[in-house]
DNA sequence: TTCATAAATGCAAATGATTTGCATTTACTA
DNA sequence: TAGTAAATGCAAATCATTTGCATTTATGAA
């Protein structure tokens, strides 16, 4: 693992430092959407935020993850699997579901079509609600 | 027309004051999210930024104005139609197209259904792309 | 119309997430 | 193993938005 994370890194054109790895560690292990503050906790006392921030935008940027806005003051980062999806987002506890079975492409299509747009290259699509724990 | 919004105002249990009044025509004439700065525009100089904040969150509390997230590091804010419709941004010049012909509650019925959450609430799309004017 | 009062405003300062500048350290390749 | 570009830590800057507080104002009752 540590070493796949390695390569994975370098094949991106990135250093592979310690910190790099261990944010990318961070986000493998919390497979949903996390913020900045959730990645920290899981580093060395002595990492300095900004350092974080640095590496997500980088990791942004290579197309290694996603930044997801999720109406909230903070941003949310999650690996990028490739596969798209929604998110479910609990009003009350903020928990957070993925949701993949969702497909608005032809919504999409249909939109661009009335739109007079030249193209559509993403959308976002979030529900929110309460989940089964918040009544 | 300005009487007319005065009314509104006050039938929200809010004081008709100028300002308020202002901020209202300028949402009206937009009929778009607009930003907090789109809306000084329209204002007295002698207004103060914070009185426009101030004014739209309690426009928004009382469901008269709806505030709009786009993917930018501040607020859109547009009057509440009623009419539940989508957004679709052009990524180079921010141009906002308004998208009403757009059904998502099948999907989001499904996805409640398959997500096992108590209830949606909410939900926001957003589509991205190019306009017309940039290629 | 006038008054009392709660609500609204302006101004300054605080907040909180995120970014930037810069000196120092470190990963990586030759 | 050294040289170099890239990465990091720390402090300070940004930028949108909020808050505290003293002053002003809209409104409804007398």
């Amino acid at each position: 693992m540590i070493m796949e994370n390695k390569e994975l890194v370098k094949s991106y054109g990135l250093k592979a430092t310690p910190t790099r790895l261990s944010v990318l560690a961070a986000l493998q292990k919390y497979s949903k959407p996390v913020s900045v503050f959730d990645i920290l906790k899981n580093l060395n006392k002595n990492t300095d935020q900004t350092t974080v921030y640095r590496i997500l935008n980088v990791f942004v940027e290579k197309g290694m993850i996603k930044k997801i806005d999720l109406k909230k003051d903070f941003s949310f980062f999650e690996i990028n699997e490739g596969k798209h999806h929604h998110h479910l987002v609990c009003q009350s506890c903020s928990k957070i579901k993925e949701i993949e079975s969702c497909d608005i492409s032809a919504i999409e299509k249909q939109v661009l079509k009335k739109s007079g747009f030249k193209s559509i290259d993403e959308h976002a699509l979030e529900f929110y609600g309460l989940c089964e724990n918040c009544a």
